[in-house]
RNA sequence: GUCCCCAUCGUCUAGUCUGGCCUAGGACACCACCCUUUCAAGGUGGCGACACGGGUUCGAAUCCCGUUGGGGACGCCA
């Protein structure tokens, strides 16, 4: 039998990154036994969902490359499907009709709940006869077993039981004909042929549900994987709180899908001692009966780590047209400046994300407002004044802007001068950017240019003679 | 409240099924040192955990029970 596992996300919010996990644990499942991976959106509930986050779901899958062999589909295309089925389990006597009204039923759990009991629907319209009220909609509610239970294997949890005593009598269908997420779920895998669900075990309790609605179908059940759930860094269900959730936000703060991705396929699953994984050697070596039982905390100091290592080795051509991205959101206008292939090739040792690196390099097209004043008070002193004439006499004189050029002009000044490269270095560089921290003396200079490299350096030079006039 | 699940360094985890090779390994973060024209990167070292209490056993991180802690589920949401 082929493998099928499907991505059923519902339409109201952002693709989060536990969502994320999982598609990509369905997705690596499919891939590695050349199985099918499919897109459905739970789109049922019309109050929540919405196009735009429809687009951001998409968006969010086909950024992390998480594409779907077929799909997406919609269940709201579907409601014919789902109709037929409830009006055989009607007719079977497997589904009845339920009249309770919602202050009915809250007042019934609320009873419950004061009893100590765990509020579920007790049943009450199971067997009523006579006549319909007249004026209210009524759902339709699957009749669930009163006894025995429900045994299955997890692939991650291994093996379970439930006590169909604990279950009840679920709506499968609402007042307005909808399907609700156990029905439609259930129809859709089967009729897809899905033969693995693996999602979140949030899910857990509803698989006894659903397995009794397939078991009612008359269909053999597909085989479940409940995934354990992401938590932020405090323990607690990630949230916005704890800072970016949604996917699309990680590509935007200058993350790399490849990191998003190694990092979130570690969130309870490992493979020995190996940290970095490419989308190959996930495929490779995933296998969701090796995935953890116990929750794991998105840990943004790794995501970061894993980032730089994504961008050290990335192309500087993949990487500049990122860069260039992250220029434009930050309003700077990189024309006649630098280019961004360079930026790259230079910044990506010394930055964890893109957003970072284009804050570092900032200098190559924006003169800086002021200097860091702990810089000018280390490096911009009297003392900085020879080396800082010395350097621009023979930069200016300079035929040949390149790198190799420009570190022997600047090493040459400080043997002129019988100094360490560091005092001469130094104050160019804060000359240059503005602050004592940059990439090397001459690629900073590369990426300055020839015209505002020795602008700034009379801008720094008229700098060391104002303080040390005042002093 | 009821039901389900989980439990190794601050975090992600190896080891747990098939007890001894574990004086518990790796990674992130943190600290120190080295390298160094700055910042990084890199190198070396350090800090740091079997939640607790009972059993079982010659022997337990590994098996059993309890406690505690955490997560999840109890909708005409998914």
């Amino acid at each position: 039998m082929n493998v099928r596992t499907r991505f059923a996300p519902s339409p109201t919010g952002l693709l989060h990154v536990g969502g994320a996990r999982t598609a990509l644990f369905c997705w690596l499942f499919a891939r590695r036994r050349g199985g099918a991976f499919v897109l459905r959106i739970e789109d049922t509930d019309r109050e929540r969902s919405t196009q735009a986050s429809m687009d951001a779901i998409l968006d969010g899958l086909r950024w992390l490359g998480l594409d779907a062999d077929e799909g997406p589909f919609f269940q709201t295309d579907r409601l014919p499907l789902y109709r037929e089925h409830v009006e055989r389990l009607l007719h079977d006597g497997k589904a009845y009709r339920c009249y309770c009204s919602r202050e009915e039923l809250e007042a019934m759990r609320d009873a419950q709940r004061a009893r100590g009991e765990k509020p579920r629907y007790d049943g009450r319209c199971r067997h009523r006869t006579g006549p319909s009220p007249a004026g209210v909609d009524p759902v339709v509610r699957f009749r669930n077993p009163t006894e025995g239970q429900v045994v299955f294997e997890d692939l991650v949890r291994g093996p379970a039981a439930f006590d169909n005593r604990e279950l009840d009598d679920l709506v499968i269908a609402r007042g307005d004909g909808m399907p609700t997420y156990n029905f439609g779920a259930v129809v859709d895998d089967l009729d897809m042929g899905i033969t693995h669900v693996i999602r979140g075990d949030d899910h857990v309790m509803n698989t006894p549900r659903q397995l009794n609605l397939v078991a009612a179908l008359g269909a053999p059940p597909p085989r479940y994987a409940h995934v354990p759930m992401i938590l932020g860094p405090d323990g607690q269900r990630l949230s916005k709180r704890h800072g970016a959730v949604g996917v699309t936000r990680f590509r935007d703060d200058g993350y790399l899908p490849e990191a998003l991705l190694n990092h979130l396929v570690r969130l309870g699953w490992s493979h020995g001692d190996r940290e970095i994984f490419s989308r190959e050697e996930m495929i490779e070596l995933f296998d969701v009966a090796d995935v953890n039982r116990a929750p794991a905390s998105f840990d943004y100091d790794k995501l970061g780590w894993l980032n730089q290592h994504y961008v050290r080795q990335a192309d500087p051509e993949r990487l500049g047209a990122l860069l260039a991205g992250q220029f434009e959101r930050m309003g700077i206008d990189m024309s006649g400046g630098a280019a961004p292939s360079l930026l790259a090739r230079v910044q990506r040792e010394r930055a964890r994300t893109l957003a970072e690196m284009a804050e570092k390099s900032r200098f190559a097209f924006e003169e800086y407002v002021e200097f860091d004043e702990r810089a000018v008070k280390k490096h911009l002193r009297p003392a900085a004044l020879e080396p800082l004439e010395a350097t621009r006499a023979r930069l200016h004189a300079l035929a040949d802007w390149e790198p190799a050029a420009l570190h022997a002009a600047v090493a040459e000044c400080a043997e002129a001068l019988s100094l360490n490269l560091g005092k001469v270095a130094q104050p160019l560089r804060v000359a240059l950017t503005g602050a004592a921290a940059s990439p090397a003396i001459e690629l900073t200079l590369q990426m300055v240019g020839r015209d505002a490299a020795l602008s700034r350096i009379d801008r720094a030079i008229a700098r060391v003679r104002e303080r040390s006039g005042q002093s």
